[in-house]
DNA sequence: GTCCGTTGGG
DNA sequence: CCCAACGGAC
């Protein structure tokens, strides 16, 4: 008897979340309760995070009768979903203490069953329920608008300064052929809410981010047609892409310092033996201070981003 | 104040004039005043010539307060001008001895502005006015249909030889595999006039032309649904593409000699001691012959592709 | 939404 | 030099 049975009336949402993140992450958990499913990770050079929420709502059925964790290549996963035809439904099953997980593509005239087994690997990572957080500027604007923007502003540069004040935010950047700029301006469209354009602000926030890192995110941008950008000083970026009911999936990135002169974010955490001191201590906590052993696992990953904020700037 | 100030009711026709000639010219001049935007130059190989003129009506508004020289790289030019949607506004702004060009792109309900600025750089360059020039043959034909020649064609040979007469225009070639030909009549359709092919004819002529160039040149199709080929023995062929009010988007190509088997128009200017010589003469004008330092620069250009056409002969 | 062509990376 | 990913066109 199956401990988990997921069934989703469309393939084509699972296989969107995973194309998005599977080049930024390779291996990771699916944390599934009785809630939903949910997925937490760091990229590989520690400068982004990715945040899955499929709630249990957005499945019929769902069930779940035991917390456990699924440790799945994306890479495997993405060959897998490839396999299914965009509306299929698409059901997820695994038995307790599974080696596999089961995937099942039923065409809706279900003349069509495909069957695929994934084997699961061991992935030894807590889940880090990442906490709500209170940012100074909130802007919600067309998906496929932030996407032509960062898509865009990199033809120019490796990085963009995203500027918020209460009447709009300026995307903007320098460049060895020029400078560029984009400028929206708060829009509010009754007939196509989609097209809105709101900025909630308690201060004005201007950061630098590695355009290549947001470009990536952008690969998300057909789950949602709006986007949420949200930011504090030195906090990372949240870049949400709401999915039906209150499933989401969001991305954080770690502000760029402008006095590094716009180095590739992947590059300012690069290889010496000092950075590996730090790499380790981010992943171990250690950096937080007296009390991080006490916090909950949620802050942690946060934290250890600001740090490497910090580091950037100290070094 | 600026001095330069050109608004564009649509970035669609400047996006494709550059995509058209970026392959031919790198680095070249926007030479402004008060009649609007010309440019002229030379391909790398010195075998076709490009030659744009956005005549100010094209513009609205459009002012030009002294003559500029806008040195450009058409590479950053492009990046810069993927960055606007094609039914954008699009303003070109440049104060008196500018470093930089601005480009502002405005979506049409004006809640997005998009600013970018390209640095501009010096270039040692004449403009070169090319005057009209009484053809032996002028053929209008749709532009689609010169394409769809040019591009079957070149599946054959390198080389296209295009004769016309009274009757029409026949599109030939030889090639390993085989050999081609296209043959065109004339044809006047009142209701879709657009279609016509029509040929005005002093005397008979037949030439051959690089297909590679030709194929380049027909990136332009899109500017206009006719194309103008006219030709006069052993001068550079015009390809011209007309754009509203009187502005166009002209290319000359120097015609190959058959003598030398077809070769590519970019080998027959190759490297030897000889050839630099040559090359040299035909920057400098030097193979003009008597009087060449006392014409005017415009007629240059020209009569140094008729010398390398010579100078193909001769060999 | 699918397919093709181009561009960037290994 | 070959393969994968991305973007644009149909």
């Amino acid at each position: 008897m199956d401990l988990l049975e997921a069934r989703l009336e469309q393939a084509l949402l699972l296989k969107r979340v995973v194309e998005a993140i599977k080049d930024l992450v390779q291996d990771c958990n699916f944390d599934c309760n009785d809630s939903g499913i949910a997925l937490q990770a760091m990229d590989n050079s520690h400068v982004a995070l990715v945040s899955m929420m499929l709630k249990a709502e957005a499945f019929s059925p769902y069930r779940c009768d035991r917390n456990i964790a699924l440790g799945i290549n994306l890479t495997s996963l993405t060959k897998v979903l490839r396999c299914a035809q965009n509306d299929d439904i698409l059901t997820l099953k695994a038995e307790d203490a599974p080696d596999i997980v089961n995937l099942t593509f039923e065409s809706s005239e279900s003349d069509r069953i495909s069957e695929y087994d994934i084997k699961l690997m061991d992935i030894d990572q807590e889940h880090l329920g990442i906490p709500e957080t209170e940012y100074a500027a909130t802007i919600s604007m067309p998906s496929a608008e932030f996407q032509r923007i960062c898509r865009d502003l990199m033809a120019l540069s490796e990085s963009v300064s995203i500027e918020a004040t209460k009447e709009g935010v300026k995307f903007s950047c320098i460049g060895d052929i020029g400078n560029g700029s984009v400028t929206l301006r708060n829009h509010a469209n009754v007939e196509k809410p989609e097209l809105n354009m709101e900025i909630e602000l308690t201060e004005p926030v201007a950061l630098t981010f590695s355009l290549k890192y947001l470009v990536n995110f952008c690969k998300a941008t057909a789950l949602s047609g709006t986007v949420k950008l949200c930011l504090s000083n030195e906090v990372p970026l949240l870049v949400e892409y709401g999915l039906a009911g209150s499933s989401y999936l969001r991305f954080y990135l770690a502000p760029k310092d402008r006095g590094l002169g716009g180095g590739d974010a992947s590059n300012w955490l690069g290889s010496s033996d000092v950075v590996d001191k730090v790499r380790d201590n981010l992943q171990t906590g250690l950096f937080l201070g007296a009390g991080a052993e006490t916090r909950a696992p949620e802050e942690l990953a946060i934290a250890a981003m600001r740090i490497k904020v910090r580091y950037n700037i100290y070094v």
